[in-house]
DNA sequence: ATGAAAGCGCTAACAC
DNA sequence: GTGTTAGCGCTTTCAT
């Protein structure tokens, strides 16, 4: 009643920017002003600036998020929509974004999206701008149409491993197709002839060169032949790597030898080997995909195609910020080696047996 | 130039209410009370109704969301504040989580704050109240002085797997000292005698009861000593529980068997003992805690103490949406039981050797 | 049944 | 140097 307005503090909810006013007894657009440093224009006396902070400070002052958004129109959020937690694969890549976007004054959430196709919709409900930028991983979230809206609106977009046909979409991928040929070439210098590849169901082929693709460069190379029965798709994850390898032994025609979509995948089939009395490397080898730190805790450690995450993590943030603050980027597409990783699970150097 | 505000589509950005309200042909307020479903307050002719969605669905109008919060003072988001997404632990809790909030129109997001103390900044940062409600995991976050701040100005917080002494911060968590027991107990009836228990550093101790005091009152209760030098305290990663167990074998009344404190560690310290030539069960045997799927993939497949996650995501969000909505609730304090998931890292019937 | 207007908390022109 | 003012896009009385 002794001032015009009611403190906001005082109302049980969190101090405003007309609080720390108040208190300091300048104005608002000073308290704004101080606070994000657009004091060093030398345009605030020493002693204002003081007043102003500790007063902040003493209320514990926030700025409102949903205020200042509104106002700038953005957000400084960069939100990554995944799939699920379930994989780590993407642990190190929001760790690294988390870093890049920190530097720039960005933070970065996650959403998962469950997989469901219908289910993009969580995210779509968000996107009232809720975000400066997303990034979007998994084939069912990249294909989504609401991606190009959002991309039109604005919103900075990039895709991981997923090529959009809009040159709106940035994308930053990894070779996978030098990954599949480098996996492969690798068992072939082995000595294996009989090489499976399993796969996760790929909904749109010929969008972005994957895994198989450079398996079948690596056969066809070798002079080796493309056997259908050897490439089995699976569900993404430990128990449909288990039950592609279990598939793959019922042959009268054993392979010797499979090339895995990924490390996951690949503790299903080195479990499901084990299970059967085969050891790997000796009756057959395993290749994973991905470079997880668990493939060095397997039985054996796993041989693996490593991706550079911590570099995917970096790119995608220095993408999508050069996007947002200059509004459009010289490169698109950004494409990222892989290497292989050799550890115990083809063997290394002495020849493994040829088919039984 | 043609109406007073240039429409904000045709500048770029997404349509706003007015520019579905100018195409509609009715007002602002309209737009919102039938996109709000406020409709049903039959207020709205059916004929204008009808209009309104048109026109909102030609435009792709999506509510902005800095607005819409700022005026509602309320986010509709929940955000989890968790350590690493490198351990999938969270992974089904989180998606749980996110299906029972869906449920009550709120969506879940994930912020991972690296575990240096400073940097749960990175939160305080987005706390002007950009989340409705927060659930924290992780012993550095939790301890963070701007939780209680945070309780303090209305945002509801639920710590998982941590009692705060404030009882404005609701707690979910798992009973960690029954499953140290169970543990524990599950070896002893094996018959071992010597069991190790590998933990993480705990930095108060006094907080909670953890684990090691279940493992402790296992031992008590079996009238066997609490051997200090049997207490291995090391980083909570795989890497971390190889390390342990190597450190185990050293000493000359070797150990024959440990109670890890995560299934992550167990991973680490079967790779240890299969590096070490010891067989598991036989040679030595394992216990886990968390109850991951990846346990079923192990060589051997892990025994450990399964916690309910799916429960634990349904019941945080119940608790936090509850809080929000309600205000304040009963009972502040969840505790949740766990439960043995016997595989084969410690044997299951047959009687394990003596120490050697 | 609908429109007009106020205001959420903040920042950015523009005054003084 | 600092205060005043005008919105950002939305929801919500209160009029009509």
């Amino acid at each position: 009643m002794d001032q015009r307005k009611a403190s906001n503090a005082k109302r049980g909810g969190a101090p405003t920017s007309a609080d720390v006013a108040r208190l300091a007894g300048v104005s608002q657009a000073t308290i704004s002003l101080v606070l994000n440093g657009r004091a060093s224009k030398v345009r605030i006396s020493e002693e204002t600036r003081k007043r102003v902070i500790s007063a902040a400070a003493q209320l514990g002052y926030t700025p409102n998020h949903a205020a200042r958004s509104l106002r700038q129109r953005s957000t400084k959020i960069i939100t990554f929509v995944l799939p699920t937690l379930e994989n780590p694969y993407y642990s190190d890549i929001v760790s690294a974004a988390q870093i890049a976007a920190q530097q720039h004054g960005y933070a970065v959430s996650v959403i998962p999206a469950r997989t469901k196709p219908g289910e993009f919709h969580a995210l779509s409900l968000l996107q009232g701008a809720a975000f400066d930028g997303i990034v979007v991983a998994g084939r069912e979230n990249c294909a989504a149409p609401e991606l190009l809206q959002l991309a039109a609106r604005g919103v900075a977009v990039v895709a991981l491993q997923e090529r959009s046909p809009d040159p709106s979409i940035y994308s930053v991928s990894v070779d996978l197709e030098a990954g599949g040929y480098l996996a492969t070439r690798h068992l072939i210098e082995l000595g294996h002839r009989r090489i499976a590849h399993v796969m996760e169901e790929l909904p749109r082929p010929d969008t972005w060169r994957d895994r198989v693709d450079g398996y079948r460069r690596a056969l066809a190379e070798a002079g080796l032949p493309l056997d259908p029965s050897l490439v089995v798709i699976t569900e993404n994850s430990m128990a449909g790597g288990c039950k592609a390898i279990e598939q793959l032994l019922l042959d009268r025609q054993r392979p010797t030898a499979a090339f895995m979509y990924n490390d996951q995948m690949a503790v299903g089939a080195l479990h499901a080997l084990r299970t059967h009395g085969l050891r790997v490397p000796d009756d057959f080898a395993v290749v994973g995909f991905d470079g997880l730190a668990m493939g060095q805790f397997t039985a054996p450690p796993l041989t693996t195609i490593d991706h550079p995450r911590r570099d995917i993590g970096r790119i995608v943030i220095e993408t999508l910020i050069g996007a947002i603050e200059k509004g459009s980027l010289e490169v698109k597409q950004h494409l990222l080696p892989v290497k292989l990783l050799v550890r115990e699970s083809c063997g290394g150097l002495e020849a493994p047996n040829q088919k039984p």
